[in-house]
DNA sequence: CGAAACAAACCGACCATCTGGTATGTTTAT
DNA sequence: ATAAACATACCAGATGGTCGGTTTGTTTCG
């Protein structure tokens, strides 16, 4: 990734760089091509150095996925703010951050969700974190139709990793903006 | 899986024994732990007797994909039949089916999906497939609201792999009737 | 100030285990 | 008997991980 080379003992720099060569390898070869090897090759480390920053490899892809819901939580927050309309705010957030996600170049935030499915661990800190987010935004997005919305950009941005190569781009917008339309409705 | 102990040459019988406990395994330890020797002990047959009925990894994981596949695409089509109403029907199937993927106990339908969206074949296979069931259905299930019904329905199957062990079951079902509620809208 | 002391960052070699896969044998059904 | 359906033995490579050592930076102290 960033050339940590020629760099003098830069641990941040390094922990980073592991941290996202692990994640782009995931993204472009799956979670299964995500060996200590590979990652500590495209950071330019040995295999020890990268075990000296993650003590195994649970370790590293924990910390990948831990690192991702942060720029997840802080897009949101991003987003969040320029939201004027109080009712919906977090839905339509989430929304537009998974649809970024996807079309963004910037989309570290792909295959590795899906494959650390399994993992229970991973799975309970997705879980924490959606349902403290649902907790903190519960008197905005609380309604059934946002919990809707919400799956739905879900599955939108599950189809953008399925490539379906028919529709793509120009239908994907109109649908994200059909999505954030339903968040506006029905304030009761 | 099934008892294929003490059965004497039934190839067929392998052959489904060494799908389901592929799916299954995959389904509870995710694609990494699908190995041969792994599908192998678990369906009791050896290595070499597992590489007899598919010629390799490869073949092993794409015909447990496929084989998912044409049950989904059963299971739609019994659906289909048995709803009156013309329009938006596959779309109502389509979310029942994945709604039962969820629930049932018969829910080999999980992980493997998810997992294998890093494999381009399979990617393609699962495109191929909603490409032309959509062209079948142009007629009764084109309309915007249907096809976020369809990715709300995606979302959810998605929500339900995590266990979001807080809502669960009671407001799943609640969910999943007002999404097929959208799709009985707009008669146009 | 400067050097010794210490710890963190990193490397390189090594290892036990497991991986997918082959090659060859043995059993069973037709 | 012949071919399919298996089992057994084996292999080369990769994998995650350990360990001892070297380099670099930081602190301590005279």
């Amino acid at each position: 990734m960033t050339e940590a080379h020629e760099r003098k003992k830069q641990p941040e720099i390094v922990r980073r760089a592991l941290l996202d060569c692990a994640a782009q390898i995931s993204q472009e070869q799956g979670l299964p091509a995500v060996t200590l090897q590979a990652v500590a090759d495209a950071a330019h480390v040995t295999k020890g150095g990268l075990l000296h920053h993650f003590p195994n490899k649970q370790a590293l892809v924990q910390a990948v996925f831990h690192d991702l819901l942060e720029q997840l939580d802080a897009q949101i927050d991003d987003l969040l703010e320029k939201d004027p309309d109080r009712h919906g705010r977090f839905t339509r957030a989430y929304i537009r951050a998974f649809a970024n996600a996807e079309s963004e170049g910037a989309s570290n935030w792909n295959a590795l969700p899906l494959s650390s499915l399994t993992d229970p661990e991973m799975k309970a800190m997705w879980s924490e974190w959606y349902a403290s987010r649902l907790a903190r935004h519960s008197e905005t997005d609380a309604g059934p139709e946002l919990g809707i919305a919400r799956y739905a950009a879900d599955g939108l941005w599950l189809a953008g990793l399925l490539e379906y190569s028919g529709v793509e781009a120009a239908g994907q917008d109109a649908l994200i903006e059909q999505l954030i339309s339903i968040t506006r409705k029905k304030q009761t």
